[in-house]
DNA sequence: CGTACGTTTGAGACTCCTCAATTTCTGTGG
DNA sequence: CCACAGAAATTGAGGAGTCTCAAACGTACG
């Protein structure tokens, strides 16, 4: 499960491939590893922003607590993403950032960037793609959420992250860890714990899917798919500039 | 309402002092003015994606069709706004945009900002600021139309669009245009524009604001900014790491 | 002045929520 | 290995919010 290679240079390496000398230079930006307990919080809302990390083990998520004292869930951070990119040019955190169990982390310097982008066009490239990209998630996130029916927003999700860890892994089964509790899928697609259970159950009654104790198997992967409206995949859309 | 100076290096100069020689490299990307009218398309989601505008006059906003045949409009922007950023490292548009009345835009070629990457480190970390910014914009809707009332809803997209307008214009008062009909802000909250309605004349007689012909006017901001649940201003957060 | 579009209003239905009780799972210590 | 406690998941009942459909009204524009 635990990345090989640097982490920051596998991640870099799905946007466009890399030459030696820029994964080196990708490499020299990680600090030292940091062994992370479950539910550990990386960082809060509103604390300084001083720079962004790899996760080299372990799943994280992102989430801002609401006034009613809710909790919405905005990015789930699998192993060998990239946390933190985009507060770049922010002076304090717009989101907490948690561990979902058990993890790896690397730190990185928002200042180290500017070397990115002083000596390298290329990587520069690839930072914005990196970026861009989880802006496209994000996006793609909004549409299913705010407009559609639970049954599509369940859907979606388990899919999204089961595509998600198939670019990872090209040997993943329809089997697969999925360490979040209802509460965290509920939190993450703005339903109630109580309703997502209903749903998951109907899905299981239907013969789409079976999940217990953090695992997931999907048993129709296109039913899932068309129930999520699941329409391409954002990996295969992206075509560095050159 | 037009901008005076050119429309990219106001908007980047949000994030960030220019020089002289900074401006004018910027003005340099910019081509000729094109004149487009109201509900015209500047492009479709799954067009070739070659290049990026500024909105130098009137308002647009990006949407997707969904299987439903509904549209959900992920976007509005305002003069001054530059559009389609987050497209560059993508083949093809994600979304399609349209004018929402008669306007003028000047396209970009994304080969362009390669030029940027390689010889500005400094308009680099600005095009990164200003792409990371309307994610952040981008987040705080998901949060706010995922799990918050129509109230809330309507409320937050007005107070946005207030804050917004006025960040471009000191003088703004309380009263201003918004070409957007109930069916739009619909689409942009993911409402029907039947309880739209019903929500604006429930605001309306608690005299909250007043809505006719395509103005606003808000007569008590800051029970509206409450109702939205507003946390601070986005724009107060941008730091740029020198 | 007629037509088309946008807005308002009403009625009934459906999705999802809340609250509460019960069952199942997980981890811990005996 | 079993007993227990705490957490997570399930199930039921009732209610709030928003949707859909349909009709009436207002406004802009040819």
């Amino acid at each position: 499960m635990e990345q090989q290679e640097s982490c920051i240079a596998q991640h870099f390496g799905y946007y466009g491939s890399l030459s030696e000398s820029e994964r080196r230079q990708l490499d020299a930006l990680e600090g030292p590893p940091a062994v992370m307990a479950k539910g550990e919080v990386l960082w809060r809302e509103g604390d300084a922003a001083r720079d962004f990390c790899t996760l080299s083990r372990g799943w994280a998520y992102s989430f801002r607590y609401l006034e009613d004292g809710t909790r919405h869930i905005l990015e789930i951070f699998l192993p060998g993403d990239v946390i933190g990119l985009r507060e770049f040019p922010f002076k304090e955190r717009l989101s907490s950032v948690a561990m979902l169990e058990e993890g790896k982390i690397r730190l990185i310097a928002h200042r180290r960037l500017l070397d990115i982008f002083r000596d390298s066009p290329r990587l520069t490239s690839l930072c914005f793609a990196v970026s861009s990209y989880q802006q496209a998630l994000l996006s793609e996130r909004l549409v299913h959420l705010s407009r559609r029916s639970a049954r599509q927003r369940v859907a979606y999700l388990l899919f999204e992250l089961f595509s998600r860890l198939k670019r990872n892994d090209e040997a993943l089964g329809d089997c697969f860890r999925v360490p979040l509790s209802q509460q965290h899928l509920a939190d993450a697609l703005g339903l109630s714990p109580v309703h997502v259970s209903r749903t998951l159950t109907a899905f299981r009654q239907e013969g789409l899917l079976k999940r217990a104790r953090g695992w997931v198997h999907i048993l129709d992967p296109q039913a899932l798919a068309s129930e999520g409206c699941i329409s391409g995949n954002l990996y295969d859309d992206i075509d560095l500039v050159e």
